[in-house]
DNA sequence: CTGTTAGCGCATTCAA
DNA sequence: TTGAATGCGCTAACAG
């Protein structure tokens, strides 16, 4: 841990017996440069263990090659999953892609995004973690840089949208399991999450379009301890059969887990179906389910933020995942 | 969004009557402003939209009031739950919490440190990838600035480091499973990663001395996929009942899925073992692992952190989570 | 192709 | 307490 003052620019000039202005052009390659000088520059940078100083740089053009991201949970799997993927779409770019955890506080989230901006990022990705009470985090963000919502969107902002459509997912599930199954002998209870998401509230509204709207609703949050609790008020109630179309694969594997540790059978008796296609081979029987095309949605992404289009919005489409916890 | 160029200091303080200075002082609150004046500096930041830009800030000062954290990949459950815990951590300090994925590469991680170096981070906290290839990430980092490694280390580095016994959590399960059951008629197969992180090294070396020098092993990497995989190895050799020691929570949830899904009994035929002590809520039977004490250890990565301490090396002791993998 | 100059936005001197 | 001046490290504009 030697703390002696970072070499500059001006020291690997000086060494190099060339102007700043040289050093600049060679490491940062905007102009072509005399190949000698550049090697006398490039041998100084390395005798001198120079590191650009990115706030210099920053600081003096107008772009840092830099996106961030800000998502309300890493322990959601979901937006794990998509963290991933997008860190993956700019791993071969020159932009960084940054993150930070708003852990589902919108104030927390709306530092979040004071911070990208104060470092003056080219872009801003906002999973955000309200409906409504996001709304100034996505103003604030979508007043100063591109940015754009995925997953979840706060209506009426300025800023674009990719995401699944819930929709059709929800449709997907309601046709495989109309299909395989007899619905009355098996009811269905949605195990969803208050709709204070713009995911969750769409996939209650698509529920009670394809389901009907008298459909039985649990509402909790995303989180598989809320799956168990769910299936155990069911079970509560006396139900010794039935079907929960989970809003999530969280959800639906803590409810599985529930069920089956309650001596109950899946899918003979209680039929399950889950929500976003990750970690569903962490469970057994495998999680029957809505695949979200996260790679897909990622490069989306990634083309929304370097593209200089106006603001849009882009649904994609998910596809059903058979597993072991519904009819095949 | 509205692209006009970002109102800075000298515009409020031009607005506000007063000179730059002072707008620093107000906003920094780093020294004593007349009321008054500070009054109308606020006033006037509020009407211009005024945003601090981070960059200017940190190129005049020492610090940024930023760390980074470089992590291995988002999608492994516990990599996530140790950012989320790490940026609670952070929520009430002064300090920001930045992510960035490797994605399992070295150069990406490499890429990762350069990045937050250029920053001009205050710290940096490196989850290594590989217990040898990763050598240079850390000692670049820890020759710039305050670096501590977590949950991994790469030996004969000037680095801190913060993680868990393994040894002693493998202590745990061999003690545990020795108590309750035959490992005769259920002789014990390691099912393990390839040792080229620590994590995966030390918990090999664990597994060889308490369960003995000769014990099986399968080693692939951190996932659900070679869990399944590894189980169906050993179905193929034959076995009919075994104890499955698994490396990770991920691990042992695939081979518990794999087992289950060809018929055999947990814990009745198999008995199976994880590590880390997340997501054990998400299966049935719910896992017995090694709970890694997360929070404590988030904390003491913060402490290092401002701590103006030489490098040290701290291991917490994990503690033993009984599930319904393993008899009670 | 290269050097000189200027200034990005801010916080800290130093004087007043 | 406040203002004027300086410079953090870098790159763009300009001249040569």
């Amino acid at each position: 841990m030697s703390r002696t003052r970072a070499a500059t620019m001006a020291d690997v000039a000086r060494l190099a017996g060339v102007s700043t202005a040289t050093v600049s052009r060679v490491l940062s390659g905007t102009r072509a440069v005399d190949p000698a000088m550049a090697q006398r520059v490039t041998d100084a940078a390395g005798r001198l263990d120079y590191r650009i100083n990115l706030l210099g740089r920053g600081l003096r053009r107008t772009s840092t090659s830099t996106v961030g991201l800000v998502l309300p949970d890493l322990r959601n799997p979901f937006f794990s999953a998509l963290g991933q993927h997008l860190a993956r779409a700019f791993a071969d770019s020159e932009v960084d892609l940054l993150l930070f955890s708003a852990d589902d506080s919108i104030t927390t989230e709306v530092r979040g995004v004071r911070s990208f901006l104060g470092r003056q990022v080219d872009a801003l990705v906002l999973i955000p973690v309200h409906e409504e009470r996001s709304a100034e985090a996505v103003a604030l963000a979508a007043s100063s840089v591109r940015t754009v919502q995925l997953d979840r969107r706060v209506p009426g902002t300025a800023a674009s949208y990719v995401g699944v459509s819930n929709r059709d997912g929800v449709a997907l599930v309601h046709d495989h399991l109309a299909a395989a199954a007899d619905l009355d002998a098996q009811p269905v209870t949605y195990v969803g999450a208050v709709p204070d998401s713009s995911s969750a509230h769409e996939r209650l509204d698509a529920v009670r379009r394809w389901f009907g709207a008298d459909v039985d609703c649990l509402l909790g949050d995303f989180s598989a301890a809320w799956g168990r609790e769910a299936a155990s008020r069911l079970l509560g109630d006396g139900a010794a059969a039935g079907t929960l179309v989970c809003a999530a694969d969280v959800i639906a594997a803590g409810a599985v887990a529930h069920l089956l540790s309650a001596g109950h059978r899946v899918p003979d008796d209680f039929r399950v179906t889950g929500f976003d296609g990750v970690g569903a081979e962490l469970t057994h029987p495998s999680l029957t389910t809505v695949r979200q095309p996260v790679e897909v949605m990622a490069a989306a992404i990634r083309d929304l933020v370097v593209s200089e289009e106006d603001a849009s919005a882009r649904w994609f489409e998910p596809t059903l995942v058979v597993g072991g916890t519904s009819p095949a």
